[in-house]
RNA sequence: GCCCGAGUGGCGAAAUGGCAGACGCAUCGGACUUAAAAUCCGAAGACGGGUCACUCCGUCGUGUGGGUUCGAGUCCCACCUCGGGCACCA
């Protein structure tokens, strides 16, 4: 205990003390990794996950081991910091993990560039991260440390894929999928809307390959129907995931083909358009079009179009700004509702992964038909009639998108269009060549990469059994050490013999391992699971531990992984949950999205921090000029979490010049505030000033507490912190105080050290002590307001004539309405004002305003 | 095009419909110092006026234009700019 302690340097004289600890800038130097040690020594942030206390899982998302953190990064793992050591002080138990996203593209391309092995590479980077994080004063139970490139971690990722190969959630199919060169093939929510790799910005082509898949799309309505129970997650994000699951109710139409019967279905959510459809649109790609073609009059023609189409890059064909353009099949389909043929287009608008691939071209009705049969001259066929301004087809300049009454459309004329919209559907199911439909955006999840540096899929390929699972007994599936990364064929899993010759789990003879590995994305979709029982050798996690530890209480990171990780760990846990794993649908109960913190680079510009800007600003050295607590307290400080900030070098001199202030009022007060320690304050006891300061103290409890209660407020909660320490100096307290005087400002300063222990806990910890306490701040209860300390002798009153202050008074508390009506009628400012006026209306809020409404 | 979010001093920002600019940065003045740094005290939205001076007084002011209200940064309507998401999604 000697060690955390001032008491050896006391012994040595008070004066000496004094001079020695009053020095100019306080010590962060000695103090900050004295009181590291002590923490570890304490295993203060160490959580006993069998414990029957209130819990409290506090998690920020880990990150990829990338080398090294700028300050941006800090902003995530400091507030969740903040909230872990917060719950600690309100009597939680507190769960803080932390891990290592720890698979991923860096590695590999280090390797080929450096020859460095993707795992020295990893874990040095990891060990320099580590120490950052520590540095910065944030605390975790690192017993639980995990690295999803760990075969004791990844084991379980593996064991993960086979579940849902059991349950038939996971598929292998040729497609056409997204590839990136350096990247190879991408899930659709790691491509931006610009047709571009979201990790590495490469263009993304399409390219059909025999791909892993993840049956997403099963558990399209769940995901979006659960959001609503993610009440404290942002709007924004929920917003997010619904637009990216894309929920469109409507029908699907049977149509046929006209000269052979065979089925062309489409999807719409506009069947009340169904009788103005005067032609088909499909898809290049349609397989339809494999079938009818073959012979037919039009065949040169049609696939030239397609071979043309298929150069085409998909985010160019799919641009708004692309013209439309198609050609004639030489087939039609029938429309089972008129019973009409109308021909066949094969068109570049029209998606083959949406829907059927076929639509149904309504012109008058829909702009996109409307541009193409104008471009073509086909016909426009008006079946919603405007009221107010009656259409005709030759005139219409763009197709009438609106609501109307139902013409030209058999028994449902004369009907709004919304209304009858069911009846349509009704009628098509009722002769059994439509139906009720959902349709949903979201499309199957890839999940299978051409790395090397991933989780192995844990799959075999048996000529004679074909897709066999490796046996979970036999699991990991281990990723070998000695494989070439020169190479320039692919994957170098691929090449490696060792690794893809092995016998068949089922009849023994000779097979090949799946060479792909899994995307990093599923490493971490789990992690919060394992975090509860990180090192059990027999099971992904305990389901009695991880029923009681989860859902995670408060999951903290950046918005960048709103449709991604997010989306996906909700997909994962909602599997395990099925499958009788998890007793809970949903892993985070409450979301913290945090802004990044950007700063300008050399052009003038304001640019997220990262090191292709050249605008990082690294924590080490700031931490090694000012301290992690003033660090810490600056970035908390810079602006509301939620919002992106902007880092400024010369601000970081506000919070380190009121933590400098702080610690010198403790020094230089040691005895006083020593001779205090034995007298709480008693409010009736204080004389006017104190009793404010008093007030004051139990205002700025109040307050800090709601603002970290209430939306992370860290920004208004370290204000109200500067403005208690301000009210202090006001004081003036000295030796010659009173004693009630000196009460005061020995709880004041006690309760603010309190307050700020979350933000700069290594301070906190000295000046505690320094105070006479034991070590261990965190072991301290919140301070909590007192309602007797709140109340005041008297309000000051804003007076008002139509709204514009004339003139403030101090009246007594529980003044009456009457009495501040007529202390602002007898106020002499509020009457010059009034001269030449009459009163028309008093308005009175009680013990704050009086405005005189007068004219 | 659709859906979110933001717009307040020189700057970061704060304000349950009730004193706009708390808190902080930068700036300026003063004290301390041989000097500087640090620290402490003080000034400060803009424009105009008044006084020897201090206290002071007026007008304007939260992107723009309307509205509701005794009272609007805050609520409503329309618009502008910036940021984010979705988008030939049938």
């Amino acid at each position: 205990m000697a060690c955390v302690c001032s008491r050896t340097r006391k012994a040595a004289g008070k004066a000496a003390v004094a001079g020695d600890r009053m020095q100019e800038k306080y010590p962060f130097y000695e103090i900050e990794p004295k009181w590291q040690a002590w923490w570890d020594a304490q295993q203060a942030f160490a959580c006993d996950t069998r414990t029957t206390q209130p819990k409290f899982y506090c998690l920020t998302m880990f990150p990829y081991p990338s080398g090294s953190m700028h300050v941006g990064h800090g902003r995530n793992y400091i507030m969740g910091d903040v909230l872990a050591r917060y719950k600690k002080m309100r009597g939680f138990h507190v769960l803080a993990p932390m891990g290592w996203d720890a698979f991923g593209l860096p590695a590999e391309n280090a390797a080929k560039k450096n020859g460095t092995h993707p795992k020295s590479y990893t874990y040095g980077n990891i060990a320099h991260m580590k120490e950052q994080i520590r540095s910065w004063g944030v605390g975790y139970d690192w017993r639980r440390e995990i690295a999803t490139c760990h075969p004791d971690y990844y084991r379980w990722t593996q064991w993960i894929f086979l579940q849902f190969l059991k349950m038939g959630l996971a598929y292998r199919r040729e497609a056409p999928v997204n590839w990136c060169e350096l990247c190879t093939t991408l899930a659709n929510e790691e491509v931006t809307a610009e047709g571009t790799c979201d990790r590495c910005g490469r263009p993304v082509a399409k390219r059909n390959l025999k791909q892993w898949f993840f049956k997403i799309t099963a558990y399209a309505p769940r995901l979006l129907d659960d959001l609503s129970q993610l009440q404290a997650w942002p709007e924004k994000v929920r917003q997010m995931q619904a637009n990216w699951i894309g929920r469109s109710e409507g029908a699907r139409v049977q149509f046929t083909i006209t000269e052979t019967g065979d089925p062309c279905p489409v999807f719409t959510t506009r069947p009340d358009t169904i009788y103005g459809v005067t032609f088909m649109a499909i898809a290049p790609e349609h397989p339809l079009l494999q079938k009818l073609l073959p012979g037919s009059a039009q065949e040169a023609d049609v696939r030239a179009f397609i071979e043309r189409q298929a150069l085409i890059p998909a985010a160019e064909r799919a641009a708004d700004a692309t013209a439309k353009e198609g050609v004639f099949s030489g087939f039609h389909v029938t429309n089972p509702y008129t019973g009409g043929a109308v021909p066949l287009w094969v068109t570049n608008y029209v998606l083959m992964d949406y829907g059927t691939g076929a639509v149904m071209a309504v012109p008058a009705h829909d702009q996109r038909d409307f541009a193409f049969a104008r471009k073509y001259q086909l016909p426009v066929r008006v079946v919603i009639q405007n009221p107010e301004a009656p259409l005709t087809a030759d005139d219409m300049a763009a197709a009438f998108e609106d609501n109307g009454t139902m013409i030209d459309s058999d028994q449902f004329n004369g009907r709004p269009n919304r209304e009858a919209l069911r009846d349509i559907i009704q009628h098509g199911q009722d002769q059994q060549f439509a139906a009720f439909t959902t349709n949903y955006r979201i499309r199957d999840w890839l999940i299978s990469r051409q790395r090397y540096w991933g989780a192995p899929i844990p799959v075999i390929h048996c000529p004679q059994c074909g897709i066999v699972p490796v046996p979970e007994d036999q699991l990991p599936v281990l990723l070998p050490d000695d494989v070439d990364f020169q190479s320039e064929r692919g994957n170098p899993l691929a090449n490696h013999d060792g690794f893809r010759h092995t016998t068949c789990p089922t009849c023994g003879g000779a097979a090949e391992r799946e060479t792909d590995t899994l995307a990093q994305w599923l490493c971490s979709c789990w992690y919060f699971l394992r975090y509860v029982n990180p090192r059990d050798n027999t099971q992904p996690f305990d389901k009695a531990d991880v029923a009681h530890w989860l859902p995670v209480d408060q999951y903290i990171g950046g918005v960048e992984h709103a449709v991604l990780h997010l989306l996906y760990s909700r997909f994962v846990v909602k599997v395990l949950h099925d499958a009788g794993w998890c007793r809970y649908a949903e892993p985070f109960t409450a979301l913290f999205t945090q802004g990044m913190i950007c700063k300008r680079a050399d052009d003038g510009k304001l640019y997220k921090m990262s090191k292709s800007k050249g605008n990082t600003v690294s924590p080490d050295e700031l931490i090694a000029n000012y301290g992690a607590d003033t660090l810490r307290l600056y970035t908390l400080f810079i602006g509301p979490p939620e919002m992106d900030a902007e880092w400024q070098d010369a601000g970081i001199q506000g919070p380190y010049r009121f933590l400098n202030r702080l610690w010198r009022r403790v020094w230089e007060t040691h005895d006083l505030l020593r001779a205090a320690a034995g007298t709480p304050p008693v409010l009736a006891h204080m004389a006017r000033p104190e009793r404010d300061l008093y007030r004051k103290l139990h205002q700025t409890i109040q307050s800090v507490t709601d603002a970290i209660e209430n939306g992370f407020r860290f920004n208004t909660a370290i204000a109200q912190a500067m403005e208690l320490l301000n009210a202090l100096d006001d004081l003036k307290v000295t030796e010659a105080s009173s004693a009630p005087a000196k009460a005061v400002y020995r709880a004041t300063l006690e309760n603010l050290v309190l307050l700020l222990s979350p933000f700069v806990p290594h301070m906190a910890e000295e000046l505690w002590v320094e105070m006479g306490h034991q070590p261990g701040v965190m072991q301290a209860p919140w301070p909590t307001c007192e309602q007797a300390a709140l109340a005041a002798d008297t309000v000051e009153v804003v007076l008002q004539i139509n709204g514009k202050v004339r003139g403030k008074i101090e009246l007594p508390a529980g003044v009456s309405r009457e009495e501040m009506e007529q202390s602002a009628l007898a106020n002499p400012q509020v009457q010059k004002h009034l001269a030449g006026l009459t009163v028309k209306k008093v308005i009175v809020v009680p013990g704050k305003l009086v405005n005189l409404a007068a004219g």
